[in-house]
RNA sequence: GGGUGGUUAGCUCAGCUGGUUAGAGCACCUGCUUUACACGCAGGGGGUCAUAGGUUCGAAUCCUAUACCGCCUACCA
């Protein structure tokens, strides 16, 4: 921290957001004014927030899409919608149930110690308290979420929501039970989806194998990067329409050390040209394997206990983790001569997305869910563009995913989480049901003999049903009938699969129709170097820190300004001093005009046109230009954009500018009425603007300033959001206030540059080409005189240079400053030189256009015109500007 | 291996349908206790727009390759 940095810390005058912050959410808690009415007339609009995982506080992630929420949210709120944000939490059945064990086991306890009961109960305290600081988070970043909605995976109505659907898929024949080859993590000890599972890179070995061929001296060699597996080998097989190895089909060979006997077969799964051209088969720890051994009939020899160590079939490997077995085995092979050759080989493991282990195929009893069916309808709807991706490019990533979808595992060997509705008769009779299922539902059988099965349900199982399960489907459909399908869905491009498709498919599967029309993918936050911010990592920042050191405002209108639209944001702590700046700005020119308002009593509402100057003119006109494009960009999900237009109107235009010119040329002198009241509009309407960025700052200024004028405030939340109005928008005014600020930007560079004192006052002479701009100046010189220190004014078509002064040519005027006394010839001579230089380059560039025929030819009219006008005003400058230089060197 | 996003100032990014003197914020340099704001004001320096071709009168912008960075996806042992 520099040494400015640490005083500013001490000034006093700056905004202090965290007492703000709590008292105004505390109000709008106390208020309900976030609570959705069912029976409102008004348009709905929903969202359903992604439900944190309560295993771990929200970090910057969440608050970065909580804030596109609430943004959405509040826009909307304020333009007359009846919205609805549920908020709520996901029980996360892997992750919180790892992270229990793992207290139990510092415990000196386990799970199956404690038992199933206990364990559930001590779970959920967990949970429970996870799930209160997260809200609580939401709540300190100004989330205004329903929170009498608030919901969560393992509520009663989500409970029956979830055996709901369970028994309408298993009715259906998409729900079954089947012998397979799943993903199994070793360290969680459960089943994973597909998508479960992440793929590193790592560097590998390929080993080569060779086995006996049964009464010969021949040997096949296979390559493997699994050696162990081959303790669970029954066959290998070639390929088909490979001659080499045609002859060797139907025989067999030696399994090396098992001395087990497996045939050879010829399978077209086995690609000739790679490798040796001999697979091993594993049925059993392999998906492919697997297919082979079901086509060719071959035994399925599980060889891992559920732990990953070797079970009693790997001989006298038994009880050895893994990769231990894999070290000996080899080095048994290259002593009995059966290892041929090692090569390096890059691979992509399967790790398991919560630990991190490297997940094993591994053979068991599953429950699957067949989506083919359920994807049409989902695929469909893309495809239409009934449901739009934002960016539109996540639509392919979609679709691709979709069309290739494959049939989901669902069970999990855990406890954490919805139990598996199914209840077993020793004969192997299924009945779907939560509870035990009363004699009328199992006839024939006695329900005390039924036993439920072990397992649970994935917990995206639960989550899929999330837009409809929160509103209270299926047995309340009130909030169904008013909210879905809800409106947006905002969420990270890495649960595309896990969640937002599947969410589709519940969508048009139960309820009939889809769950939201607009998904909006968000960037991934990074650090400082680009690297994702994770827990495990450590490089993860703290919301709530952030918020303490510089207030949820700044966070938020920090993280929208620096997340580019579709892109990842990269941020370190100091990135928030940009909100944190942001928000004392408008802070201070809130104060500074509620200050000039006084007792008086401008009206916030309208605009009084018959009392309005160039400046007023021009302030409205950028007004609902700003208007104009942040109502499109956040249409168009493009907040930061949004946001960063909104910022550039409110420091450059408002504060720099505006403010400055309507400034009395002295202190103690009052603000022209008209202006005054434009100020107070203009503000009111940058503080509406802005409020669903920043909500705390603009609530307490918007009723600071309500207050002062009318005596009495509403909240900020629903006032009139605003909208564009075109008639205010005047370009050709625009133009002139441009000439107005090109005059007093060069006047401050001369100044600047010639080191004149900024208290030194001088006088100015402009020499105008247009008689018109010139009674412009001349007429509002009132208002800009202290912006350039300006005593007296000269301006005019022939106003004459004074004799010892500093000059600036832009288009359309000559400007003298004359500083007896105060010019160095030698930098006003640099100054000059290095202007003429840069106006001879721009020159060249449009001389040598012009003077090509084609160009003349071919490009449009008003572009040819443009450029001579371009080429006529270079000369002109530089001809003038020379003509200076001259003058200062016969000084 | 397929798909997809990126490459513009020291850093993070704008620049949407080709014609701009290529912009902003941060950082940097200079000056400033100027009537709200030093979490500020004014001014300044800094870019052969990844590379190579092409289309065009004209390319940061469109096309084609190449390189590098990233993400997603994949059962080649």
């Amino acid at each position: 921290m520099s040494k400015q940095n640490e005083n500013k810390e001490i000034k006093s005058g700056a905004y202090q957001a965290a007492e703000i912050e709590a008292k105004i959410y505390q109000e709008w808690l106390d208020k309900k004014y976030f609570t959705a009415d069912n029976t409102s007339d008004k348009k709905p609009y929903s969202i359903v927030i992604p439900p944190p995982n309560v295993t771990s506080v929200l970090h910057l992630g969440h608050a970065l899409n909580n804030t596109i929420q609430d943004i959405l949210i509040r826009k909307h709120r304020m333009q007359g919608f009846e919205t609805a944000w549920i908020p709520g939490a996901d029980h996360a059945g892997i992750a919180t149930q790892v992270i229990v064990e793992k207290q139990l086991v510092a415990e000196g306890s386990t799970r199956r110690e404690i038992g199933r009961d206990k364990f559930i109960e001590r779970t959920q305290g967990w949970a429970d308290l996870n799930k209160d600081k997260i809200l609580h988070q939401l709540e300190k970043m100004g989330s205004s979420c329903d929170w009498s909605r608030t919901a969560y995976t393992l509520d009663d109505g989500l409970t029956s929501a979830v055996e709901h659907v369970f028994k309408h898929l298993y009715d259906k024949g998409y729900i079954y039970r089947g012998h397979r080859i799943v993903n199994w993590c070793i360290s969680c000890q459960t089943s994973l989806s597909d998508d479960e599972v992440e793929h590193e890179d790592s560097k590998g070995k390929l080993w080569y194998i060779r086995y006996k061929l049964k009464g010969s001296d021949e040997y096949l060699t296979v390559a493997t990067t699994r050696p162990e597996t081959m303790l669970g080998d029954t066959a290998l097989a070639v390929s088909p329409k490979d001659s080499r190895f045609k002859k060797y089909v139907g025989k067999t060979v030696i399994l090396p050390i098992l001395e087990r006997e497996i045939k050879i077969v010829a399978d077209s799964y086995v690609d000739p040209e790679f490798g040796t051209g001999v697979v091993k088969v594993t049925p059993a720890h392999d998906p492919n394997d697997f297919e082979i051994g079901r086509r060719h009939d071959l035994e399925e020899i599980n060889i891992l206990n559920i732990d990953g160590s070797i079970n009693e079939n790997g001989g006298k490997f038994k009880g050895l983790k893994r990769y231990d077995c894999r070290k000996q085995l080899l080095k048994e092979l290259e002593e009995k001569g059966h290892l041929v050759k090692t090569e390096d080989y890059d691979l992509s493991a399967g790790t398991c997305y919560r630990c991190h282990n490297i997940v094993e195929p591994y053979l068991s009893d599953q429950w699957f869910v067949k989506m083919s069916e359920l994807a049409k309808p989902a695929i469909d709807a893309v495809k239409s563009g009934e449901i739009k991706f934002h960016p539109d490019y996540w639509s392919k990533t979609y679709l691709h995913w979709m069309e290739n979808i494959r049939d989901w595992c669902i069970s999990r060997q855990l406890w954490w989480g919805h139990r598996i509705p199914v209840w077993y008769a020793e004969d192997g009779t299924m009945f779907i049901s939560v509870n035990r299922p009363s004699a009328d539902d199992c006839k024939g059988y006695d329900p005390e003999t039924l036993v439920q099965d072990e397992d649970v349900l994935d917990t995206w199982f639960s989550s899929w049903l999330w837009p409809f399960s929160t509103l209270g489907w299926p047995n309340n459909d009130a909030d169904v009938k008013a909210f879905y399908p809800t409106k947006v869905l905002s969420t990270g491009s890495e649960i595309i699969f896990l969640w937002v498709a599947r969410m589709v498919m519940a969508g048009y599967e139960f309820v009939g129709g889809l769950p939201f029309t607009d998904v909006y993918i968000h960037g991934t936050v990074r650090d400082a170097n680009g690297v994702k911010m994770s827990k495990s990592l450590g490089n993860g920042i703290d919301p709530l820190e952030i918020i303490e050191k510089y207030g949820a405002d700044a966070l938020r209108i920090s993280m929208v300004l620096s997340t580019p639209d579709g892109q990842d944001p990269w941020l370190s702590k100091n990135t928030f001093e940009v909100g944190r700046n942001f928000i004392n700005k408008v802070h201070q020119v809130s104060k500074f005009v509620m200050m000039r308002i006084g007792d008086k009593k401008p009206n916030l509402h309208e605009i009084n046109s018959d009392d309005l100057v160039i400046f007023d003119k021009w302030i409205l006109s950028r007004l609902h230009r700003t208007l104009e494009s942040v109502n499109k960009s956040i249409d168009e999900y493009r907040l930061s954009t949004a946001a960063k237009t909104v910022y550039n109107f409110v420091w450059n235009d408002f504060c720099s500018w505006y403010v400055e010119l309507i400034k009395p040329d002295k202190a103690d002198e009052e603000i022209r009425e008209g202006s005054l009241n434009v100020a107070a509009y203009v503000l009111n309407q940058i503080l509406k603007l802005m409020h669903p960025f920043t909500p705390f700052v603009t609530e307490n200024t918007y009723r600071d300033l309500h207050n002062l004028i009318e005596g009495s405030s509403e909240t900020i939340m629903f006032a009139k959001w605003p909208e564009p109005d075109a008639s205010f928008i005047d370009e050709k005014l625009e133009e002139s206030l441009e000439q107005i600020q090109a005059v007093v930007t060069a006047v401050r560079m001369v100044r600047s540059e010639l080191n004149v004192p900024p208290s030194k006052k001088s006088d100015l002479y402009i020499k105008v080409k247009d008689e018109a701009f010139g009674q412009l100046l001349e007429n509002h010189i009132g208002y800009f005189r202290s912006l350039i220190k300006v005593e007296n004014l000269f301006v005019g078509t022939d106003t004459k240079k004074p004799l010892v002064s500093a000059s600036a040519i832009i288009s359309g005027a000559d400007i003298y400053v004359p500083l007896a006394g105060l010019i160095d010839i030698e930098v006003e001579k640099a100054r000059l030189d290095k202007e003429i230089t840069n106006l001879k380059n721009q020159l060249e560039k449009v001389s040598r256009k012009l003077a090509n025929p084609d160009f003349l030819a071919n490009a449009p009219e008003d572009v040819t015109k443009k450029e001579r006008a371009k080429k006529e005003d270079y000369q002109e400058r530089i001809e003038k500007m020379n003509k200076n230089l001259e003058q200062i060197l016969g000084w």
